[in-house]
DNA sequence: TTGACTTGGTTGCATCCGCAACTATAAACC
DNA sequence: GGTTTATAGTTGCGGATGCAACCAAGTCAA
C-alpha cells in the first residue's frame, strides 16, 4: 500500500473523485499488474513509436524484429519468435514488410529446408543504428524517471514475469 | 547488470547463442524499457484475455472499460480515457460495443449536454464481480511469481512510468 | 449577441492483428 | 521404406485499432 498520498485519480483531470462504490470482490484495478503493464508499455512505447514510425514508416512489430536482428545477428523467424515472444504470424507479415523496405535478406537453411535464415542488409543495419541510437537516448530518459538502481529492479522484475520464472531463483531481498 | 547468470537466450529454444553482433551504438535491446514493458504486458494479459474473451466475448479494451465502471463506479467517457489512459476512440466503441451487449447505460449529463454519464447495469456488476474474483485469483499467481514486496515495488514502479513522474516525489530508497 | 476556440464523443477508412487453416519439410516410430 | 506426428512459415478473413475528420455543445471575450 505504498504511494496512496496522491489519490490517483486526482493526478488527472477529474475534480470529483470517482466515488469508488467496489461493490463486492476485493478486485483491486489500481494494483492489477496485467492492467498496469498495459497502461506501462502503452505509455512507454508510444514517444518512440512515433520516430521510427515518421521516419521510416514501421509498425511496432517491424521496429521490434528489426531491432532483434540487429541486436542479435541473423537468425531464423523461429528464433525471433522465441527470443521475442512476438507471434509468428506478426513476425512472418514484418520480415516481409522489412524485407519489401531492402532492410533484410532471405536465405535458406542449409539445415532446415523449411527455415529461413534472416539477416540485415547494409540499410538495415544503418537503419538499426540509427533507431538505436535514438532508442539509447529515448530509454535514458525513462530512467531518470526511476533513478538508476530503481530502472534495474523494474527490469529484473519484467524478465521475471516475462519468463515465468518462479521466485525462488537465486536473487531475493 | 544483475542477473546475467542465465544467457536469456538459453532459457528459450535457441541451441545456438545468437552470435551477439551488436555493430555499433549502445542499445542495448534487452534492457530496453519499452520492450521488456511490451514484453510482461502482452504476457501477462494474454493469460487472462481468454477468460473474458471465452466467457463474455470481451475484447482487452471492453474489459478495461468495465473494470473502470465497475471499481470507480458511474462517470463519463472522458474521465475513463484520463485515468486509464485509453485512446478516446476505443472507449468509444468499447462503450458501444458493452451498452449493446447490456452491461451499462448511458444517462445525459446534468452539467454538459455532450457528455454521457456511463454507468454498469445490474448484468454489467454481476459480471464485473464474477471476472474481478477471477482477476484476482490471476494477480496473485502473477504476484506469487515475483514474491510479495517486489510485486508492490514493481507497482510502483509502473505507476511511476505511467504518470511520468519525476524520480524525486518523496519515497526513494 | 457574435465569433473564435476548445472539448466530449462518434465515425470512415486504412491498417494491423488474432486465430485457424494450410503447405512443405522434418523427425519419430514401426 | 512408410506412416504418423511435429514444426517453419504463410495466408484468409473477420474483427480491433489509429488517426484524422467531423458534429454538437461549452467557453471565453469583445
Amino acid at each position: 500500500m505504498a504511494q496512496a498520498a496522491v489519490p490517483y485519480w486526482r493526478a488527472h483531470n477529474r475534480d470529483t473523485p470517482p466515488t469508488m462504490t467496489d461493490p463486492t470482490s476485493g478486485f483491486d484495478l489500481e494494483t492489477f499488474l496485467p492492467y498496469l503493464l498495459n497502461q506501462a508499455a502503452e505509455a512507454t512505447s508510444h514517444g518512440f513509436q512515433t520516430v521510427y514510425r515518421d521516419r521510416y514508416g514501421f509498425t511496432r512489430t517491424q521496429w521490434r524484429v528489426l531491432a532483434n536482428l540487429g541486436k542479435f545477428g541473423a537468425m531464423t523467424a523461429r528464433d525471433i519468435c522465441a527470443i521475442s515472444h512476438i507471434e509468428k504470424t506478426k513476425v512472418s507479415r514484418a520480415v516481409a514488410a522489412l524485407e519489401q523496405g531492402g532492410m533484410l535478406s532471405r536465405t535458406p537453411s542449409e539445415t532446415d529446408r523449411r527455415a529461413e535464415v534472416l539477416s540485415l542488409t547494409g540499410k538495415g543495419r544503418t537503419v538499426f543504428a540509427e533507431l538505436g541510437s535514438l532508442a539509447v537516448g529515448f530509454d535514458r530518459q525513462l530512467r531518470e524517471t526511476l533513478g538508476p538502481e530503481k530502472a534495474e529492479t523494474l527490469v529484473t522484475l519484467l524478465r521475471r514475469l516475462i519468463g515465468g520464472a518462479p521466485a525462488t531463483d537465486g536473487l531475493d531481498d
